[in-house]
DNA sequence: TTCTAAAATACAATATATTGTTTTTTGAAG
DNA sequence: CTTCAAAAAACAATATATTGTATTTTAGAA
């Protein structure tokens, strides 16, 4: 850390507490060059994440959003909430995970797109054609054909 | 630290860099119970910018409080993260430079206004029917004239 | 001035972070 | 589909931070 008086790079620690909350490390330092001390704090990163559309209007993430696509869906499959809340959990794990601040809408769709295709090949084509904006009946065969043809 | 995802208290850190500037140092960790991964930095400590708030009240410069307010200002407005967080910054670093230890809360909004003004009308005109209280619609209108009427 | 609570300091035994480098993964572009 | 550059992860050798307890100083109130 730079020392806030001279200037100088390097410091050691002399104390170290944390918070009870668990929310912040308070440490003590002092410059190693002109010997005076400092206080720094240690934060968790708290940002929203933001899900950026198509037309580039932004958005907090919305988990219930999330899972609402996941469920049209899968209606009618024999998929159980349970396992769609885990999907949606997974997923937005690994956004919050994957992007610091910001997401493109179009790339959470391929997460849940790679989760669908785990989990249920009809869903899966479901969540596609809508994601991909298929127009056509030649774009759904087209699909179905890539995950192994008709009898899947 | 607590983890952000399941609250667990112990954690590891797993990568550890500070900035070029000395300013700040991220670190990379990984939650003990869930494993999974956050970031947090450490900064220095600065000396306490109080704010005196309309009914004389003190109290310390809050910097998520600032940005709470001018996230509202935005919302679903087409402006990132990292804008807010730039003007946040910006705004943070002028009231240091401009005010030795104190500062009227009504200060702080005029510098908000003006950097709103700058960068989205909307967002603008929002921002300062809270700030400057707008009781009804011709006082919105008024303001909208100022700034060039409807044709923005 | 005296009292009190909070902040700062000190100390010592133990555990963990740091940092340069390499490898892998990722998202965007061709 | 392939390629490229950037970000994240992995690794390993070394140095430094953490934490419990005790003591001292400070700042504000009485």
């Amino acid at each position: 850390m730079k020392c806030p008086y001279c200037g100088y790079l390097k410091d050691k620690v002399l104390d170290s507490r944390e918070r009870e909350d668990g929310m912040t490390i308070r440490r003590r330092r002092m410059c190693l060059k002109c010997k005076r001390r400092f206080t720094t704090y240690e934060e968790i990163e708290l940002k929203p994440l933001i899900v950026v559309k198509k037309d580039g209007r932004r958005e907090k993430f919305n988990r219930d959003k999330l899972r609402i696509g996941i469920q049209k869906a899968c209606e009618k499959r024999p998929i159980s909430t349970d396992k769609i809340n885990e999907i949606v959990e997974n997923i937005e794990k690994e956004l919050r995970q994957k992007y610091e601040n910001e997401v493109k809408s179009k790339e959470i769709g391929k997460h849940v797109i790679k989760e669908l295709k785990k989990l249920d090949k009809v869903a899966y084509i479901r969540f596609a054609s809508v994601y991909q904006e298929f127009e056509n009946i030649e774009q759904f065969l087209k699909e179905i054909e890539k995950i192994g043809g008709k009898n899947v």
